[in-house]
DNA sequence: GCTTGACTTAAACCTTTGTTTAAGTCCGAG
DNA sequence: CTCGGACTTAAACAAAGGTTTAAGTCAAGC
């Protein structure tokens, strides 16, 4: 008797959101922005495949780092949505996903050490430091398309 | 003829505008949220203190490595308004600074790890990673009292 | 058949971090 | 004295990221 049910049960809003921990608004406000998708039953209700669990989780997580969600929808953008992704496509995506969160440690980094330094000089002019260096703009957006709000 | 002029001189909004490459409604919003505080004229027009520009420095600085502005304002809360900060409340702010900095990079180089490590090891069950440890939510306001929005 | 609980929608509302607008005031130059 | 530019305010709007509410539908159990 293999696990066939757990295979291919789908989800209903109230499932996911319990497995995820995330509330159903939050849930339907990410299907209306195409982060994520449904199947609709004959009686209009959403039916959510399996992997959806795994985008919402890759969601909060990596927006819990800072990420906006535009740029959240961009990477999850390459993965598909109705099937396993394939190993190839998690790499890539954690290629570029690296590289996003790499920039903004970064960025802060380079905040902290600033201030520390300014600090420690004893010059105390901090807003000759800051504002001569003022640039540090990370592409807040990320590098995608703007795709989501329209 | 010492730079007595440079010392004593008060700036108008425009000019701290100007100085700071911050819009002038945005300073006003700042000053609305308590951040900055100014003198009126008797033409009810705002007189900066010449350290204000240090402290909208040290607010879009902040803010661009993802400080909100109510923890911003907690720290802020900490310098003298119209004088000089010592030396010793710098240091004081530098280390409160610092350590929600560092708490914020760790954060997201958990996250980068982990996600790495969910690519690495090939089992790509990625969702019970990151469900089965949702936690590593920073303390996202600062300890601070909820200073603004009254 | 009726009730109950999970679901549906659209629309209103919320917080944060501001910008824009409208209408008016102040100040210095000519 | 008048003109223009810099300033003032309150209020509306914006965009992200949702939550709440009202009103209705669907499916299962008694």
């Amino acid at each position: 008797m293999p696990d066939q049910g757990t295979i291919t049960k789908e989800l209903t809003i109230g499932e996911l959101s319990e497995r995820s921990g995330v509330p159903a608004s939050a849930l339907r406000f990410y299907e209306r922005q195409g982060l994520i998708r449904s199947r609709r039953t004959t009686g209009n209700q959403r039916r959510y495949h399996r992997t959806t669990l795994r985008r919402v989780a890759f969601i909060r997580a990596t927006q819990s780092a800072g990420m906006p969600l535009s740029c959240i929808g961009y990477v999850l953008g390459m993965l598909p949505h109705d099937a396993e992704p394939t190993r190839e496509f998690w790499v890539g995506v954690s290629e570029y996903w690296k590289q996003e969160v790499n920039a903004r440690i970064a960025k802060m980094e380079r905040m902290r050490d600033r201030f520390t330094e300014c600090i420690g000089c004893g010059c105390l002019s901090f807003e000759q430091c800051l504002l001569v260096n003022p640039g540090d703009v990370l592409a807040e957006q990320g590098p995608g398309p703007r795709l989501l709000e329209s």
